[in-house]
DNA sequence: AGTGTATATGTCATTCGATGATATATGGTG
DNA sequence: CACCATATATCATCGAATGACATATACACT
């Protein structure tokens, strides 16, 4: 069974799982990656972050890991979290970039006929 | 003024939009025009349609227009209610499509990285 | 000692769009 | 006449994003 009937996932989620697929990361950390991936055009806030791990848990496309490094020693804040991609996560990831190709290439084709 | 702070469109919303793009629709074309577009992926609700249609009136992105066409004589069901793209929901779609390729080539550059 | 800043996690009410169910109306076909 | 495709519309509900608020800590500067 094919990963079916996944519902589109909004810009942030897609950011976050984005953020993950390279390596685990603690919510601050996947903060300042997003705003990079997205060449600063994309700044989560922290309700909208946290939610969402919240969220993406429940729903097993990412899962807790212990410390994110070993440069886990002394940092300010409270205690770091870790979380990795999933396998399902990843497959999500893959299917949203896909579904992402899908409608923009749609768009290209239609709005090409425009200029013609 | 570049057309500013547009929130994110969503599935729906967008191939709406891209549906009106060539020429003016009414409603129901609009459903089936865009189950073409994306290739039988998409089966809009009348519900997520016409709520749509009512919101992006109100947002200026569309506008109601006269008689789609000269065969507009003899056909079932209520009279129709077509409508077209305005300059602005014009603007806004090319802006989505931006939105998307930018979202796009972040994730072919992260997920490359993960085939390395 | 006190003040500020960057790091770090979390909750909450609100808003907004999508969804599926339901309703209504009508022309053409078997 | 029953059925179907066409055609528009409303409604309650759900899910995710958002911004405001709250808490905690290490470090630097005065």
């Amino acid at each position: 069974m094919p990963s079916d009937a996944t519902p589109p996932l909004q810009e942030p989620t897609f950011y976050i799982l984005l953020s993950l697929s390279q390596e685990a990361k603690h919510g601050y950390a996947i903060l300042k990656d997003v705003e990079d991936l997205s060449s600063g055009k994309i700044k989560l806030g922290t309700g909208t972050l946290y939610g969402a791990l919240s969220r993406l848990l429940d729903q097993g496309l990412i899962q807790r890991v212990d410390g994110a490094g070993p440069e886990d020693d002394t940092h300010p804040g409270k205690p770091r979290k870790a979380y990795a991609l999933t396998h399902s996560g990843l497959g999500v990831l893959h299917d949203e970039t896909a579904r992402l190709d899908g409608l923009l290439s749609a768009a290209r084709r239609r709005l090409k006929e425009l200029r013609a």
